[in-house]
DNA sequence: TTGTGTATATTCACTAGTCGGTATACTTAG
DNA sequence: CTAAGTATACCGACTAGTGAATATACACAA
């Protein structure tokens, strides 16, 4: 029985981490991830129980971290909420133009596994995406803004469309308009505006 | 030289068409689509010359029979721009409840071959999403609309994000909510309009 | 009408390699 | 001595792609 919090356990899923997202799931083995991680697969499947295990682990260790960072973006914009909404779109794009961005690897797992929705890993990534859409929910209210629950959904179904889209296009304008829609949808429910 | 509108290779492009939508074009295997045809795979590499070739051919039949379906819900719906805007989310909802509903072809490509952006498929199905972009631009374009490319843009990035993240959640909530902020977009470029 | 050449279209059998997963044995710490 | 953890070596199934042979159909010459 391996450990929860095993320093090798982390280190496997580092290497899955960075495999996983820079290739996709279906394009990297087993065998690859116990490579990058300098053990053997057996080792590997000490630890995990299958491929499938790992990949939930992968997508959970993403979970915190990718909400840490939208928090962030959020925070240090200092206009009001509209703005704020915007900064997330606006650093979204920059970090599309990074050349190892590959889309939000939830969605992309997601993809992946559509013919598999029971998946433990598709379950990790609802979890996230609910995480997220409960957070921006919780930022918006208090701002004399109509539905903030509602609200939170239609940035959320704006944000990811640009991951997705992006993986298309790798047109980072496409996340600048996602930004200016979600924008006009805030201001749309703010109390006593009229745009 | 296999000809180019060769009822073999149609009969290839309808089968992989069913196993690729179905499960992935990564969990499909060239056999497995030459057996769904009906012939044997070295057939199959008379008419494709690669499976990369043959992803290609299966998005490219998909572009126009979407394009109509997608033109046929706005023009059947009676009421203004927006209300029809709104029919196509209403009717994707409707669509998205259907158990052999996978997402969007186009993108869950995409999302696979997210580490190989210039693969032909992509290209494909960046084609097809500007197609169907340009499309929208033009039906709203005479209506009083500030910025119709714009406001297409945007109605495309919801829309993208609807296929997205029901993978993820499979909750058609989410398709309802879309539509309801593409209407909101759409009024919002209404020109005398205030909302 | 018959025979022959040629291009298209299809099949069987195969390659070389990869896949997820495992049986077995070894090392090392308590 | 025991048990956790790691390694070597292997499994059967599957992968994309190919070599060589062959079936089919039609054009054209004798």
């Amino acid at each position: 029985m391996p450990e929860a919090q095993s320093p090798t356990r982390k280190r496997i899923v580092d290497a899955a981490t960075r495999l996983f997202y820079a290739e996709g799931i279906g394009r990297v083995s087993v065998d690859a991830v116990a490579e990058e991680a300098g053990l053997t697969k057996r080792t590997l499947y000490y630890h995990f129980k299958s491929k499938d295990d790992l990949i939930a682990a992968y997508l959970d260790g993403r979970d915190q971290p990718n909400l840490k960072r939208m928090a962030g973006w959020f925070e240090a914009e200092q206009g009001g909420v509209d703005s704020k909404v915007e900064a997330i779109f606006a650093n979204l794009a920059r970090a599309t133009r990074h050349p190892k961005w590959k889309g939000c690897g939830f969605l992309r797992t997601a993809a992946e596994l559509a013919s598999m929705p029971g998946h433990p890993a598709v379950k990790v990534g609802a979890r996230h995406k609910s995480n997220f859409e409960t957070w921006l929910a919780a930022e918006l209210s208090g701002h004399h803004i109509e539905g903030p629950q509602a609200l939170a959904r239609e940035i959320v179904l704006l944000m990811d469309g640009c991951f997705s889209i992006m993986l298309i296009h790798r047109n980072p304008d496409y996340v600048e308009a996602a930004g200016r829609a979600a924008a006009t949808l805030v201001r749309a429910r703010m109390s006593g505006s009229q745009a």
